[in-house]
RNA sequence: CGGGACAUAGCACAGCUUGGUAGUGCGCUUGCUUCGGGAGCAAGAGGUCGCGUGUUCAAAUCACGUUGUCCCGACCA
């Protein structure tokens, strides 16, 4: 493309909307800009990288012998109804009625689009496996969309579904779209973790999520420093050693106005972290329990969530919270409560601590296991940095953030069961069908790739994704020598099948450097007064140094670098 | 959904407290000079100050409402 005379800009400056430094990279570069709240527009350079992230993935799909196909955007809702999935989603799903007022939505995610694909297809196992995708907009209406495209309402997403005999094929074709997805993620040049996650609304038997590592993810990742141990903090388990009880000491109240926070406590009472509790009051399903973990620990809600097979985990309002402990918020205690108690393992360890009373103002204190009635002990806190990894049982637990880029789910025959979805075995019995279902967010990759390939000047993008390869700048558009050679350079670069960008910009040469490096085109070639000694200049985005080269020798020498 | 902030030119912002001609920097246009890492000088173009109602002789400025955006939290595949 020849930057004369086409569609392209870059702002100077950072724009306030942005919260994320690729976010606002990307807008700055002229790739995206962004139309409404978590909705995104693909300008000319931006549309580029994303079509050659969509080709790595449709390459690597391919090659694993899954078929593309296209689903509708626009669903009717009854589908997510008879699946059971229209309450599960809620509000996170866009809808709308027809002329005739019946009820459609924006797809959030096609599993029953697929499934009932598949219908038309399997009638015995001789028609399994299969694997069929598509690249579709998915819409979801995300309560707080943010970091540029990496929480979006509206995004393409590739999606896969597999279509196996049983859970030995489901395996096979799991550990395909593994490959194929390490396969993708390494030519994106992504450094990323696979983390065993929660399998959420998707429901199903295993789940795992590809995790790009950088400084602003959503999520945390679990790591060990001894062994292989990744997941997200979601579903970590926690190993709790057993602690020597010490001998029981006098139970008293301590009077403790208005101190409601933890934080308060150890200010003003001297006492330690490991020798408080807090209790919260959660209400899961309908019905409210007490929750309780050590005070220097979260509550994990997906452990809840799991613990109690549950649809609903929330915290109970503040007025349920004073009604059912009789004081004001804050000092909620497991001693003499009529609530039923969940009290972390760790709890089980720990003796002569602190409790909320019950009562406003007051706390126990020297509090046993035998003071108070637990109804389950669980894992329900999170996994914290320096725990014992529970994988190896030697490595310590380190976190990291990560920004999920794909996921891939062993569905099993949920989805199969509630829609009818069967195939006749050899024996002639019926079966349900074993899903698998495997995304990825190109866009999300896009952003997760700027934030790990940049500098002060801009984006650094690795080969494959670089909306052009090689960039042309002409230091001097009126030196008709320059632009002669600027243009031959072109059209050699082009037949060889390179994506190239001529800067023939009537600009001053630091505009188009600045330009150049801001998109972050990996080689640049530059057309300058060099070339009265037959040589031109040729600069890798990712190293500082400017090497000249004769200029019959230069198309070899860019080949050589782009194929390294 | 709860709490907070913001909305003025393509971008970033000032002006608002104390109502009276709408400003600055970058970007854009033209001319001259300059020309290898975001040039200088000069002259210009560009805004019904998010929208609505009210107060007032007069509203970017004050009041009320509304919409949008962002931040913190809740939620989240």
């Amino acid at each position: 493309m020849k930057l004369k005379n086409s569609y392209f800009y870059t702002l100077r400056e950072n724009v306030k909307d942005e919260d994320s430094l690729s976010g606002n990279l990307l807008v700055r570069s002229g790739m995206i800009k962004k139309n409404s709240s978590g909705i995104y527009m693909y300008l000319p350079l931006g549309y580029r990288v994303l079509k050659k992230i969509e080709k790595i993935i449709r390459e690597e799909m391919d090659n694993s012998g899954a078929q593309e196909v296209l689903m509708p955007a626009l669903i009717p809702e009854e589908i997510y109804e008879q699946s059971g999935r229209r309450a599960l989603i809620g509000s996170s799903m866009f809808s709308l009625k027809d002329r005739f007022g019946k009820p459609f939505v924006l797809g959030p995610t096609h599993e029953e689009l697929f499934l009932m694909a598949a219908q038309s297809n399997v009638k015995s196992y001789k028609d399994l496996p299969f694997n069929i995708y598509q690249f579709q907009t998915k819409f979801r209406d995300e309560p707080r969309p943010r970091f540029g495209l990496i929480r979006v309402r509206e995004f393409i997403m590739k999606d896969a579904y597999s279509f196996d005999a049983d859970l030995d094929g489901l395996e096979v074709s799991y550990r395909k779209m593994d490959k194929a997805y390490r396969n993708s993620f390494d030519r994106m040049g992504l450094d990323y973790k696979v983390v065993r996650a929660d399998t959420g609304v998707m429901g199903g038997l295993l789940s795992e999520e590809f995790q790009a590592v950088t400084d602003i993810g959503e999520d945390t990742l679990v790591l060990c420093d001894h062994c292989d141990y990744a997941s997200n903090i979601e579903v970590a388990e926690c190993v709790e050693t057993p602690l020597e009880l010490e001998d029981p000491m006098t139970l008293e109240e301590l009077y403790t106005p208005n101190v409601g926070k933890i934080k308060d406590l150890v200010d003003n009472y001297n006492i330690p972290l490991e020798k408080m509790t807090k209790s919260m009051i959660y209400k899961i399903d309908g019905e409210f329990y007490l929750i309780m973990v050590r005070s220097d620990d979260e509550i994990n809600e997906v452990k809840l969530q799991k613990l109690f097979n549950a649809q609903s985990v929330v915290l109970a309002e503040n007025d349920d919270v004073v009604r059912l402990t009789n004081a004001k918020v804050g000092f909620a205690g497991p001693v003499n409560t009529t609530l039923k108690v969940i009290a972390d393992l760790r709890i089980k360890s720990m003796s002569n601590f602190l409790v909320g009373a019950n009562k406003s103002d007051y706390h126990l204190k020297n509090v046993k296991l035998s003071d108070f009635k637990v109804h389950t002990f669980a894992d329900i806190r999170n996994i914290k940095e320096g725990d014992v990894c529970p994988k190896c049982n030697e490595g310590r637990i380190t976190f990291s953030k990560g920004i999920e880029i794909g996921n891939i789910f062993k569905l099993g025959d949920k989805y199969a069961k509630a829609l009818g979805l069967n195939y006749l075995d050899k024996n002639n019995q019926l079966n349900p069908v074993i899903m698998g279902s495997y995304g990825i967010g190109p866009g999300r990759c896009m952003a997760a790739i700027v934030e790990q390939h940049h500098d002060d000047y801009g984006i650094v993008w690795p080969k494959e994704v670089a909306p052009y390869q090689v960039a042309i700048v002409v230091i001097n558009t009126k030196v008709e020598a320059q632009n002669d050679l600027a243009n031959s350079l072109y059209t050699q670069l082009q037949k060889a099948k390179v994506d190239v960008i001529l800067d023939d910009r009537d600009e001053r040469a630091g505009v188009k450097f600045n330009d150049m490096d801001l998109i972050g085109v990996p080689v640049r070639i530059t057309v300058g007064k060099t070339i009265e000694n037959g040589q031109v200049e040729v600069k890798l985005r990712n190293e500082k140094d400017v090497q000249l080269v004769n200029i019959d020798e230069v198309l070899d020498f860019v080949n050589s670098k782009l194929n390294d």
